[in-house]
DNA sequence: CTCCTCTGCCTAATGTGTTTAGGCAGCTTA
DNA sequence: TAAGCTGCCTAAACACATTAGGCAGAGGAG
């Protein structure tokens, strides 16, 4: 028998390109196996089921996401850095929906903490360092910030934008000018 | 044999409050049919399959939403409608949690098209209305209240904000505080 | 080069969920 | 009360998930 050259990490990433191809929801052991070109039951030497698979595809969308925001924040600041953090999320998940879809995969508290979700915690709060809040208010705002960014993101991805206009591009633009605005006139 | 005397709609809701239990993603035809005390295949007489049963559930989701929202809004303008709004989501997702992941299951545009969806943009205008916004901008800020509610809403239902402090009813109101302040001040 | 071992992938089997086909019995209507 | 409709049933075929156990091929030791 040929080999195939497995490894979990192998697995992990024809399970996120089937993501993105399908949908996470869709992502199924036996579609992975039939993927990469092996019984169903090979796949339990890697992953220890389709739970473990998911978890994994979550993992390293996370992973990908804080990369491509570390990247984006560097040399920015204000709104500038805002848009290019707000821009990660929705490219990613516009180029990667599978792989968006997955990164809200929930984890158990364990996973999460080993997780890259803290760094993104991280990057929210470096947006913010332009603007003046206060700790407790700065918290606030990462709150915003994700709400924002997921859920322009997540409804467009939806589909929810398609049949109005304008297209959501511009929508987008003024939903970061008014997050902007908001972030500068922040009061206690 | 004794009747069950099951219908599509009384099918629906066994449905929706198996996803309020066990998440929407759990919901399957064998489960639904245990829970109505009927063998599976007798669901396919009300029911085309589980799909069909899925997408039951998101639309008397998105009805039960916009009741809720109209409820809200009746006698209310301003940042007070802004409020009720916000919370209706939130509030139904916190009770209906398994309906509101219902809520975004995507449906084909034929079937989105004659579904409450439309009914939930009339809610966000309605807000808006106190607000003095040109026809495009208003479509814009119905986008962002839009990814602001569900945005945050989903973010607390899958836990994200579990770990930290404050709260997030306190987040909540400042949000929304923001969001107020932010649409008096819009400009184009 | 040969043998040994390790392990990656296999076949087989079980359980659960989905869906279709066809049958029977209990309300409904005349 | 006979006829028919239809709600629910059993049976069967198929896909996915998961576990148990086997074989053979790659790599190291002599």
């Amino acid at each position: 028998m040929a080999r195939a050259g497995l490894t979990p990490d192998r697995v992990t990433r024809a399970g996120a390109e089937l993501a993105d191809e399908v949908g996470f929801a869709h992502v199924t052991a036996s579609a992975v196996a039939r993927r990469v070109g092996v019984q169903v039951a090979s796949l339990y030497s890697h992953v220890r089921g389709t739970d473990d698979l998911r978890t994994r595809i979550a993992l390293l969308a996370l992973e990908e996401l804080a990369d491509r925001g570390d990247a984006a924040l560097a040399g920015r600041a204000g709104r500038d850095a805002l848009v290019a953090l707000g821009d990660v999320y929705r490219d990613y998940a516009r180029e990667h929906p599978g792989r968006y879809d997955a990164a809200r995969h929930r984890l158990d508290p364990a996973t999460a903490a080993t997780s890259a979700g803290p760094r993104h915690a991280a990057l929210a709060r470096a947006v913010l360092r332009a603007y003046d809040l206060t700790e407790t208010d700065q918290t606030h705002a990462v709150r915003l910030l994700g709400s924002v960014f997921h859920g322009f993101t997540s409804l467009e991805l939806a589909g929810g934008f398609d049949h109005s206009a304008p297209d959501a591009q511009e929508s987008w633009v003024r939903v970061l000018d008014a997050v902007d605005t908001m972030l500068r006139s922040w009061t206690a």
